[in-house]
Order: structure tokens, then sequence, then C-alpha cells
DNA sequence: TTAAACTTCGA
DNA sequence: CGAAGTTTA
């Protein structure tokens, strides 16, 4: 162990900001003394560049885990595939790690890497740090990769180890000497944070970090899981996780929010809530299995037949569905949640998703788009999987005629109204009965709500029923034409 | 993780 | 005649 402990072990730190449960930094821990890195690569990322909303959330987790590490963390900017080889020349690092990502730009270029290190004769160590089962390990008895969720999730996933037991956090860290190392920056430096008033509007309940994590997977243990098959479709509710940032970037595993279930799980009357929320982690296993076997998952419709679907153009559509200005309100209050706090509760994110892409008739990678800068949980494999699914061209999709009806839902999951009124209030004075479709409440209730449609607040930019019907026929002209075609 | 249209049932 | 269940897209 001599020349082990005295050797230098690079940990290169991307969407596992954490300590504990972290498989390659305890690897690496083992290897040497550790040098932790963090690379923002802006170069090899090209067209998936993250937004500004997971900007904000990755700056300030790269604080907390550098408070973490005592101050260790290094920061690097640029090309990955140049940095990472230089610096492990330099620093005589024999050993370098990292959490496998799973994005394709981030395995191309993590194979490139791995590769020019082995011919340095360095010793790499990637793990799974992510994933309750490795893509791969989830094959249909032909070995090809399942398409529907269900048996996915009911048969696919016996096929893969149970999760692990999560590794306790490091007792304590040898750091490599803490000299100056090329090409480094300060946090600062790798200017996240937002140079617009974006910033201002956010609400400041969130708190990115391992800590932060931590703390939300017990508020959510105690005040969420008690009710959530149900009540978690009701977005005034408390019984949402919250826990996709943390997810996202890494702070908390899927293996410790499992393992954490685990204790509820002697309370027999949870039984309902806990197998409705592993259903909901095992939604973003499936979200990263399908992003691995079909790469092209953001950009690339499943279904091959909507590549000529009649998508509409229509800017200004566009721009007031991001703006909250559709006048429909329970999908304004959506959309306004996610431009103020860089989330949407997940019952709204369908309705706002099948509004665009179906009412509006708008292509939905303008949708994932709009998400993609705007949410701090912007996670490549769940936003592309999910806008798929919502929008009918996912392989296990929504059919593209089950179309949402934003009155019906907010009646029916808004109840009170509470959520509605909170982003939307303007309009907070109309009872309930008229607060999700005031272009039909009675003239007397609008003015006694002091509402004039089209000034305080908009008239409708599309009619639920003829919309609706629009989004039908193109559906069914898509399969009309699609079988002349295969006749002719 | 749907809704509209339609049918049936019971007051 | 409205509630409740069924079918269909």
């Amino acid at each position: 162990m001599g020349s082990a402990s005295n050797s230098i072990a690079i940990h290169w730190f991307r969407q596992d900001l954490r300590l504990s449960d972290n498989p390659a930094l305890s690897s690496a821990l083992k290897s040497g003394r550790l040098l932790p890195i963090y690379i923002l690569d802006e170069v090899n990322a090209e067209d998936a560049q993250i937004g500004d909303a997971s900007r904000w959330w990755l700056h300030h987790s790269l604080m907390e885990l550098n408070r973490s590490l005592k101050g260790n963390l290094r920061f690097y900017r640029g090309d990955a595939t140049r940095i990472l080889p230089k610096l492990a020349a330099e620093t005589g690092a024999g050993t370098v790690s990292w959490n496998r990502c799973y994005e394709p730009w981030r395995i191309k270029r993590d194979t490139a890497i791995k590769e020019m290190l082995k011919e340095d004769g360095i010793t790499v160590i990637t793990e799974n740090g992510s994933l309750l089962w490795e893509p791969w390990e989830i094959l249909k008895s032909d070995g090809s990769p399942y398409r529907v969720f269900t048996p996915f999730y009911s048969q696919g996933r016996l096929n893969g180890r149970l999760p692990r037991e999560p590794i306790a956090a490091p007792a304590s860290i040898s750091f490599a000497p803490a000299d100056k190392y090329p090409e480094t920056v300060d946090l600062a430096e790798l200017n996240l944070l937002p140079r617009s008033n974006w910033t201002l509007k956010r609400e400041p309940d969130w708190h990115p970090g391992e800590a932060g994590a931590q703390a939300q997977v017990r508020y959510f243990l105690e005040n969420g899981l008690n009710g959530y098959k149900i009540r978690r479709n009701f977005p005034a509710a408390e019984n949402r996780s919250r826990l996709s940032p943390h997810l996202h970037f890494g702070e908390l595993s899927p293996h410790q929010v499992w393992h954490a279930l685990s204790f509820k799980e002697h309370m027999p009357e949870l039984d309902d809530d806990i197998g409705n929320f592993k259903t909901e982690l095992a939604w973003r296993e499936f979200s990263y299995s399908l992003l691995f076997f079909n790469p092209g998952l953001s950009n690339v419709n499943l279904q091959q037949k909507f590549d000529s679907f009649p998508w509409r153009s229509d800017a200004a559509a566009l721009e007031a569905w991001q703006e909250g200005r559709t006048g429909i309100p329970f999908v304004d209050a959506g959309m306004r949640e996610l431009w103020q706090s860089g989330y949407m509760h997940n019952r709204v994110r369908m309705i706002v998703s099948s509004f665009l892409s179906k009412n509006l008739m708008i292509d939905w990678r303008e949708g994932a788009r709009w998400f993609w800068d705007c949410l701090v949980d912007a996670d490549l494999a769940n936003n592309s999987a999910s806008w798929q699914w919502v929008s009918g061209t996912g392989a296990d999709a929504a059919p593209y005629f089950r179309i949402f009806n934003p009155v019906t839902q907010g009646t029916r999951f808004d109840p009170n109204g509470d959520y509605t009124r909170k982003y939307v209030p303007e309009i907070a004075a109309l009872p309930n009965k008229w607060l999700f479709n005031p272009w039909e409440a009675p003239t007397d209730i609008l003015e006694g709500a002091g509402i004039v449609l089209g000034q305080t607040y908009p008239a409708p930019i599309v009619d639920l029923k003829t919309s609706r019907r629009r989004a039908l026929d193109a559906f069914s002209d898509l399969n009309d034409s699609r079988k002349a075609g295969v006749a002719s």
C-alpha cells in the first residue's frame, strides 16, 4: 500500500456531486491521495449545452461540494479530452476515476478519454453511480431492450441485481498536495450564474447540494410519502418528492432513495405509496434505457410515422405558451411555475405538454427545448422521453388521441384552485366554478371578479374543442396516408 | 397518467 | 333526466 498511498488519484466529478454512496470516489480513495476535479466542458457538449436554470443549480451544487471537500475541488473549463490526459500526466496520477454518464455526447467523449489514459498507463476506474440498473442489464429474453415500461419494470428488472446498499461517505480524505495545477479556474470563472434578472424571480426554496438533497429525502418521507399515490397528482399538495434536480446532479443516488424507503416498509399502510414512488424512480431508469438504446431520443420521433406529421409553426402561440399567457388558466399556471421556480409539478407538465403538442399542434421538440432551458432538473433522458410520451411520438407513449382537457384536469386536480390562483393571481377572485374556463363565465361573474378578458387576462388563444378536433384530424390523416402508402 | 360520445340504469 | 358505465378515437 505504500506506493498506492503516495500516488495521486484523480476523481472527476460530473453528475455525482456528492461524497456518500459514490462508488468511483470510494475506489479512488483506495488508490491514492485524492485530487478532485470538475470540468465544465462546453466544447464536447456542442448543441447539448445546459440551460440557465441548470447552470444556476450547478453553480450552487459545486460550491457545496467544494465546501465538503474542504476547498480542494479544482475547476477547469474546456475540452475534457485535452484537459484530463494533460492533468494526469502533469500530476503523475496513477488513477483516474469517474461514475458513468449516459448522454450520447458524454459516452463518446468518455470512451475516447479512457483510451487515451490507458495508453498512458493510467488506471481508469468507472462505476455506476446514478442508475439502479445499467441499461444493458435490463433486456428482453431475446437480448433486445424493452420499449414498454410495464414489462421493463415488472419483469426486466428481475434480471438485474437488486439495488445495492448505499456506500457510506468517506470518514476522512487524504488530499493530493495543494499545488497549483494547470488551467485551474475559480468557480466564479465558470460563469454559471445567469446575467439576466432571471434569478430574482425564482422562489428561494431550493437547496442545491448533498446536504439539501438529504434533507429533501427526509422531508418527503415524513411529509409527502403518506398518500403519495393519490395526492401526487394534486399540484397544490405536498405529496411530491422534489428530488429530480438532486438526482439529476447526483447529489443523491437513486440507491440512497430506494434504501431510505425500506425504513418505511414496516408500515403496511404505506405499501401502495412506496410501490408507486418506486415506479416513478423506475420511469427514470426506463428513460435512461430509452436514451442509451436510442441516442437520438432528444430529436428523433421514436415512431417514425410522426416524421411527416404537419406540426404548425406559430411563433406567437409558442411564445404565449412559454410566457404563460395562453388564456387557459391551468396551462398558464404551470408555465409560470416553471419560469418562476425552475420546476413544474409532474401532472401539470403532462397537461402543458399535451396542450402544446396537440391543441397548438406545435412540435414537441420546441417544448422540450424550452423545458431544457427553464428546468433546474433538466435531464436529457427524462425530458426527451417524457415529451415523446406525452406527444404520442414515443414507443410506449400515451396515444396521440389522448388529449388532456385543461379545464377538466384543473377541476379534478386543483379542486380548490390554490395552485392556479397562486400563479394566475389576476383571476384569483373568480369562483372555482369558472376559475379554469373564464371565457365561459357569465358577464356579471367576470365583472364581479374585476376581469376583462383580453385586457386583464388573455382570451384563450385557441378554442379547446376545435383545436382538439384539428389535432385528431391531422393524426387520422397521418394514419390514412400511411396505410395508403403501404398499400400502393 | 384521457375525453367525448354513446348506452344503460334508476329515480 | 342525470348518473354511471362502455366504447371509441
